[in-house]
DNA sequence: GCGTGTGAACCTCTTCACAGCG
DNA sequence: CGCTGTGAAGAGGTTCACACGC
């Protein structure tokens, strides 16, 4: 079953599903319905029914969903059951906050280390965890494994970083810069952009003003 | 032209094509073709084309756009020409490094204000900006218009801040907090949730490893 | 009765291909 | 000739409505 297309889009509300999951299993619920998730969600129900099926049948006719049953599936079906290491490059002001914030309530994500170029801050510890020069990742990750690379260096740097982190066998990257970056084919790169975030939120304020 | 029904889509690539096109002016470059647009932000050419055209001509046949030019349109229509304000809510590891990384290179937008309720921590300077009491939360807005507030409290705080906001007024809000939060209709509420973007990053590494 | 699973209709967005203009 | 603007075709995703099983 791995040659499965399935959308981005399905992904991003399995997501959902498993936070609201996660939830109804600490509230002690034991069974939710497409509706109950669909409310919680912000989509429809037979958007939720859709999302399940692709992956199998998953719901009890007439009852609904079991949710340590279905968490688990869906935690199967991401790959979240054993998530991997959560690397950090770059130990300024997000990185270190992000070290702090922690990733709790994210199902399962640690942050295994955090590296950095400045010798004032190499040997530092953030939340436990101490920084490391930036030589020091590919050993790193060749000792553990696969792990996702979130990038969160100073504007300029990174490309260079990306490029760092692909020769060490690096294939998933979290951008929190502005800097469109290039990476090889495999390797997925993906953006946090509060900036075009933004821009969405003046653009709908500006139509709200004008009706 | 207010009753325009344009995709939140296009209005994201909009976005890229303001950041393009910025540094594009910088460097000096008069003139873009849509290819060069569409390269740049991983895009087909016709779809950066079917963009620009939704709003008007804005191209020279034969040779593309201006890059001022087409940068002041886009900015007209996202609104971002007259940036409103942003406050942030939340004075903890998550906000403190916002503010210290700025927004430079976003558009023109800057942080107004930063509210907290810890004692400890208001009338601290952050970056420049004064840490304040959520007490004055409403006469800040009241008095600085329309502003985007970025929500970045602790788990379990989010509504309450949400309403807090929601009742001064404010209408556009992006938050950094995991839990889903009710805001009532015309209030638009925007989520950077970096836990779902592990989830899409570890699904991608998964399906790799099962060729 | 209730809620899932699903084909079909519907809608939106993307890509294609080309006419038209500088 | 080169590139924009655009109808038409295509792909993808969402909603609808209902049959089936508990």
């Amino acid at each position: 079953m791995p040659g499965k297309k399935v959308s981005e889009k399905t992904i991003r509300r399995l997501s959902h599903y498993a936070r609201c999951l996660r939830r109804a299993r600490v509230d002690g619920i034991p069974i939710v319905t497409s509706k109950h998730l669909s409310e919680r969600c912000g989509i429809s129900s037979a958007a939720v029914r859709k999302d399940l099926a692709v992956f199998g049948e998953f719901g009890k006719q007439g009852s609904g969903y079991g949710v340590s049953d279905l968490l688990e599936n869906i935690e199967r079906i991401l790959g979240t059951c054993a998530p991997p290491g959560v690397i950090v490059i770059g130990a300024g002001n997000i990185g270190s906050a992000l070290l702090e914030s922690g990733l709790d309530g994210t199902g399962g994500y640690s942050y295994s280390a955090i590296f950095d170029n400045d010798p004032e801050i190499i040997g530092k510890t953030i939340a436990g965890v101490t920084v490391q020069p930036v030589d020091e990742l590919r050993e790193v990750i060749s000792e553990h494994g696969d792990v996702i690379a979130i990038l969160a260096v100073p504007p300029g740097e990174g490309q260079n970083a990306v490029n760092n982190l692909v020769s060490t066998g690096c294939i998933s990257i979290l951008s929190f810069t502005l800097e469109p970056l290039d990476v090889p084919d495999g390797v997925v790169l993906r953006y946090v952009e509060v900036s075009t975030e933004l821009d969405i939120l003046t653009h709908s304020m500006k139509c709200r003003d004008l009706p």
